[in-house]
DNA sequence: GTGGACGCTATACAGGCGTACAGTCGGCTA
DNA sequence: TAGCCGACTGTACGCCTGTATAGCGTCCAC
């Protein structure tokens, strides 16, 4: 009914937000009705009652999650906060949940999730197209590949959460992954000649049977 | 005991073959053993007989393929095949399947694929040292994002592929989305002295409680 | 005051999971 | 030929899952 934020206080708000907590960290395969009652303080009954079944629950997160997400972005740029991208998050623990909780929704095949990856591909091409038009020909192999990276990185964040020493998910890591971003985005790696050249090799090759083809042994080939 | 390729066209590497498919595709939390059973054309209990369990089973399908891949990998050192990287994966349907499986058991938490991580990022940090020490200070923190970023856009493979048109686990879209790769890395996206900005506008912000902490209430904070 | 609805709990059920085990078959050795 | 050993199967057990349902207490409308 109305704004979202007014709804809780109750049992219902607190099974969504243990649920949302709990699915962020262990997927929903990783979760189970039961976690998700016991942390919300109720029976696992009642989460039937409000919800219906765990499927539906997890589409009401994501619902609760990406209508939370646009809301605070909109406020944002009425308030004229709007910096770099990944300032905000810093400064919001809520959002850094939303962002793990997104991030697992992705790689758990979530619909609104991926419809959200999409949006972000299209948002991302026209940007290209806007402010750096010259540094492909392929603007949505592009837009694919930088979307596809900014949510993966998030997705390998145990791993690189170890490699930095601190957690990506609070805002300190988060800084610290930020800040190497950063530096990535401003500065070449590699000489477009050298680039080029790796073009050209790989061109020849887009024509070899597929990897998960049913019959094929990955054991059976050559020295 | 010899050349792994040689103990096969058993019903215990048909197994293994199978797990490893089976892994890639759908995670060791989304295959069961019957699964991995029906697949290699054997009776569940097999699985047993001849791995003990399915966590065993795991580990040495983890083994097998991380062995597989750095003996492939010697093997092109030795013949002078090295050219751009992600040049052999193309042509070869067994890497980009072995790709899929250390990806996957990246996020499923397999400590060998989490060491292969870490050696990535360590070899990494040293490349920048040698081949581009002046684009960032954190070399660490940069190693650990090119490194993240790389496995994590193999974790979106599904979002990436979609937005592609394409299955980036085969040769086409995997060439394909190499290219927008190489052209992501031979060119600067944002403006240095943005960056700097933007770093400079984050570091004020990396004292904030954590977001992950139990009592946190995402719903509770204000319009 | 009373009836009904709602929030909520406790218990039970069916299905799928990993695992365990008894038993069969076939080939190798003495 | 007799005996053994490993590969392999079928079945069953116990556990955990999501789901269903009956019943309890409380609050509000009439």
């Amino acid at each position: 009914m109305g704004d979202p934020v007014f709804e809780d206080l109750t049992a219902r708000a607190r099974i969504r937000d243990a649920a949302i907590r709990l699915f962020a960290e262990g997927g929903t395969g990783g979760t189970t009705v039961r976690d998700i009652a016991q942390a919300a303080g109720v029976s696992p009954g009642l989460l039937r009652h409000h919800f219906g079944s765990k499927e539906a629950l997890r589409e009401a997160c994501d619902g609760y999650v990406l209508d939370r997400l646009v809301q605070i972005k909109e406020e944002l740029l009425l308030e004229n906060k709007m910096a770099s991208p990944g300032f905000l998050p810093s400064v919001h623990p809520t959002i850094l949940l939303f962002y793990r909780y997104v991030t697992r929704a992705l790689l758990d095949g979530s619909p609104r999730a991926a419809a959200l990856f999409d949006d972000m591909v299209l948002l991302t091409e026209q940007w290209i197209g806007k402010n750096a038009p010259d540094v492909t020909t392929d603007y949505r192999g592009f837009a694919a590949v930088l979307v596809g990276m900014q949510s993966g990185i998030l997705a390998m964040h145990d791993h690189v959460s170890r490699a930095l020493g601190v957690d990506i998910f609070t805002a300190g890591g988060h800084v610290r992954m930020a800040g190497a971003l950063a530096d990535f985005y401003s500065h070449p790696l590699l000489d477009p000649e050298f680039a080029a050249q790796a073009r050209r090799a790989m061109e020849p090759l887009q024509s070899t049977e597929t990897p998960t083809a049913a019959g094929d042994d990955p054991g059976a080939e050559g020295a």
